[in-house]
DNA sequence: AACAGAATGCGAAATTATCGCAATTACGCG
DNA sequence: CGCGTAATTGCGATAATTTCGCATTCTGTT
């Protein structure tokens, strides 16, 4: 991955935040042509600094309207097994994100269930298994993100 | 919300795929005219459904090469203070986001460092305040997303 | 100090988004 | 059923944005 300067990190900076912004928007903000901004902007999708770009859906439409952190516990021994777990959690769609950790918990979980009992139909459904010792649950009551600035 | 129909959920899931696409190339996935797609697109914006595009940055850019959890448990008693302690930690470039939850935690934080030892700095400058009765750090190997299709 | 490579700003050309408008569709109500 | 209203569509035309070429400026090296 090539050399990154300051404007480069302003831009994914600004980007990262609300990536609708036109080329004239982002000179004004880094002081650059409008032009070299999107010059630079497309360098950036090319080399990989910007792996993509989304829309962000409102959870209210998905149907999340809870969202939950659980913390999983496997049962050690086969690493193949837990894989298999892993993939299969992870075609779920209440699944959003799945971390591999270090601690007592084995995976941490987001979720994003339409209510509590979709999501106790889900644990019934996937987390009494053989593979999993036990799990933990978190409700979220409110996320917050970095704010633009 | 108002009601959506299967177009809009198509184009939200299009969208939230790569939200740069043009009209053009949103028209020949869903089987309207670009301009019809694109009013939707704007509609989905005004309403809500689309809460934000944003670009994402490769963490190998960023300079996240470690990822952690951390469950923050606060000194109950004032909730200004505490609204006071978020906005400060989500101005930190480092933090990704911050759940207030449920259980003994009061927080779980997404957080980006460089290093471990800039994750170490990170906590002595801002963990070990009043405000904050202790805090558990779980170490992130590694992290999974959904497939998208 | 000279040179080569890279990045810049400017303006033209191409692509894309937005708007107005007439026609079509969807739907509630008499 | 049929009418009338409101919403949505497609089709240009217009406006905005991006992309490109090119001469110039900046950077770093020998």
């Amino acid at each position: 991955m090539d050399h990154l300067d300051e404007f480069d990190r302003h831009l994914l900076n600004l980007l990262s935040i609300d990536s609708r912004q036109t080329g004239k928007q982002l000179a004004e903000k880094i002081g650059l042509s409008p032009a070299a901004c999107l010059r630079r902007v497309q360098r950036l999708r090319d080399i990989g600094a910007i792996e993509k770009e989304v829309a962000i859906v409102s959870p209210k439409v998905t149907g999340g309207l809870v969202t939950l952190l659980v913390m999983l516990e496997l049962a050690r021994g086969q690493p193949d097994l837990t894989d298999g777990l892993r993939r299969k959690l992870l075609k779920l769609p209440q699944v959003k994100k799945i971390y591999h950790v270090t601690g007592n918990a084995d995976f941490v979980m987001i979720l994003e269930c339409a209510s509590m009992e979709a999501y106790a139909n889900l644990t019934e459904a996937h987390f009494y298994v053989d593979e999993i010792k036990g799990f933990d649950t978190i409700v979220v009551l409110r996320s917050y993100d970095p704010e633009p600035g």
